[in-house]
DNA sequence: CTTGACTCTCTACTATAGTACAGGGTGTAC
DNA sequence: GTACACCCTGTACTATAGTAGAGAGTCAAG
C-alpha cells in the first residue's frame, strides 16, 4: 500500500479528467504528496481516498468549497474544539436535512413504481408530493464569503 | 387556495431571484399558469410547489436537467409504463445511493463531535473515513445527450 | 393623471466547475 | 537515439446556473 501514482493513474482510478486534478490542486483541495525532479506529480493512497471523497460529496450537493470545509474538520492542537464542534454540528444538520429530503423523494418514486405495476395512471405529477413544505433555508457559506 | 401570484410574490415566497424564475421558464421547468393581457406572469399554487421541489432537489445534488426528469415522471395515457417504471427505478437507486452516502458521512461527523466533547485530538482527517470505497458511478443523463 | 413599485424583453455579465489546447519536457522501449 | 505515451505550465474556452441592467410598459394610490 501507499503506492505512488502518477496523475494519469489517479485520474483513471477515479474516472476524472487529469485537468480536474490540476484544478483541484489550484483550489488547494488535493495536493500531490511529492513531485519528481522532473516536475511529475506523485499521489499516494490518501489522495485516492480524498479524491473519492470529493466526488462523492459533490454528488450529494456539496460545493467544492463545502467539501474543503468538511475535509478540514478535525480536532488538533491548532483548531479550537468549540469551533470545530460548531462547524461539525452545522454540517451534521445539513446532512440530516438532506437525508430527510431524500427519504421524502424516495417515497413517491416507490409509489410510482407500484402504480406502474398496478397499471393505474397517475394524472398529475406524483413526485411533487415529496417536499410540500418549505425546508430550512440552506446555511450555505458560499454567499457569506462572496 | 389556487391563489394567483405575480412573479415577485412567488420569488419572495421561495427566496429566489425573479430572473431565476424567468430562467426556469426558458428551460421549460416552470411555466406561469397564465399571462395577463399586459404580459404579466401569473403563477398558481402548483408553481409554488414545483419551485420548492426544484430548489430542494437541487440541494440534493440533482442538476436542473435531472430535476426536469423527476418532474416528468408520471404514468399517463401517453407515457408507456415500462418506460416510466425503468426511469423511476433508476432514480430510486440514485436516491438510495445518496442516502447511504449521507449516512456514511453523518457517522464521522457525530464521532467528531463526540471527540470534541471528550477533548481528544483527531490528528488526521476523520471525515475521510466516510466513503472509503468507490461508489456506483453516477448514471447521469447529462453526458448521454451532450 | 402622475408617481413609484412592479413587470416586460433582450442582452450581457458572473461564478463554479471543469476541459481543451499549444508548446515543450520526460522516460522507456526498441 | 528516436518514437511514443505521458507529463509540465499557461492560457483560453465551455456548460450550468444564475444575475444585472437598459429601456419601456403596467397598475394602484393619491
Amino acid at each position: 500500500m501507499a503506492k505512488e501514482m502518477k496523475i494519469g493513474e489517479l485520474a483513471d482510478a477515479v474516472g476524472v479528467n487529469i485537468q480536474t486534478l490540476r484544478y483541484y490542486e489550484r483550489l488547494n483541495l488535493l495536493q500531490p504528496s511529492l513531485r519528481k525532479p522532473s516536475g511529475y506529480r506523485l499521489y499516494d493512497d490518501e489522495a485516492l481516498k480524498r479524491l473519492r471523497f470529493i466526488k462523492n460529496a459533490q454528488a450529494l450537493g456539496f460545493t467544492l468549497h463545502e467539501v474543503a470545509e468538511l475535509l478540514n474538520l478535525r480536532v488538533s492542537s491548532i483548531a479550537r474544539c468549540g469551533d470545530v464542534q460548531r462547524k461539525a454540528q452545522a454540517k451534521l444538520l445539513q446532512v440530516e436535512d438532506k437525508i430527510r429530503a431524500l427519504r421524502a423523494l424516495a417515497r413517491p418514486l416507490r409509489a410510482l413504481i407500484q402504480h406502474c405495476r398496478a397499471g393505474q395512471p397517475t394524472d398529475k405529477c406524483p413526485i411533487l408530493k415529496s417536499f410540500e413544505q418549505e425546508r430550512r433555508r440552506n446555511n450555505d457559506t458560499r454567499k457569506a464569503t462572496g
